[in-house]
DNA sequence: TGTGAAAGAAATTTGGA
DNA sequence: TCCAAATTTCTTTCACA
């Protein structure tokens, strides 16, 4: 956090392009960007130094891996004190259905993400590994219908240069 | 979905692998797998076509971007009809603070991950692009502390092979 | 299917502006 | 920083088990 970068029209042309497809060539982002392949590739290489680029995803569809069925859960954990929600952290974290956690403000203090086989599974999910615990005070249960990942990622503005730090 | 897949041990392990770290290359997963890098290619190209694999995703961290708060909002849309939630879902979609979209059951129809600058900025998010809209009857926003991505995504069981349509 | 070797392509490194 | 060329490494193909 204490070094600053600042990205500039052809940081923000290179991310927008590995956005929609992350194995996009140092040649092919080059001849689209127009500067020189060598140069995608320091440009990038700065953008994962200075923490902008974390890493790179492969997308697998649930469904084909048997887990066909997603839910959201909103927990509240009571007390909601370091000495308990580390723990619940980390197990929910742990355990193989769990897709993505969240700690919130408001009523529910934790919102999980979770994909089972189907509901039979859900079920045991929530019964074994939610209200059965101490600290887990409430769960609401919440179905999803369908999903969408949205446009890629980019700063605010429309402004050409930005300094993150 | 009329084709269907089994996914053996060699399958998982470089899903496992892949799902670590999605620029492993195909002669690292072969040695790590213990078959040959065009068999991994094979396996790969496989489970691209038969939708296993749906993509390589670049992580960006949203706070590098100028976009270090996030929120989830829970959306009401009444009346509940395909005629509105249609053009709302790609309204929301279409917003470059939207990073996730979900239609859930339960007493709020969607919820909308988005990442902002600032509270100022969500505050014009919410009042601008949500509660000004006659189709959105209530908006609930629940700050995000803290965010965790879960274990890669696997079959449910430990069973050796899996069908998967 | 899976393999190893060869051909092709891409990623890196280097050095000069 | 950027580029172009050289080098190294990976990907892809293909004939064969």
């Amino acid at each position: 956090m204490t070094d600053s970068v600042v990205l500039d029209a052809v940081d923000l042309h290179i991310l927008r392009l590995l956005q929609n497809d992350a194995r996009t060539t140092y040649r092919e982002l080059a001849a689209e960007v127009g500067v020189a392949p060598s140069t995608c590739l320091d440009r990038v290489a700065r953008l994962r130094r200075t923490g902008v680029v974390l890493g790179h995803r492969l997308r697998l569809d649930p469904a084909k891996l048997g887990r066909g069925l997603e839910a959201l859960l909103l927990v509240q954990v009571r007390p909601h004190r370091r000495e308990l929600i580390g723990p619940f952290v980390d197990r929910i974290r742990a355990l193989p259905e769990s897709r993505a956690l969240f700690h919130l403000t408001g009523p529910d203090d934790y919102l999980v993400h979770v994909a089972v086989a189907d509901p039979a599974d859900l079920q045991r999910l929530v019964l074994d590994e939610f209200t059965s615990c101490r600290e887990v005070a409430r769960v609401e249960t919440r179905l999803i219908f369908q999903q969408w990942e949205c446009g890629p990622l980019l700063p605010p503005s429309a402004s050409p240069s930005l300094s993150a730090d």
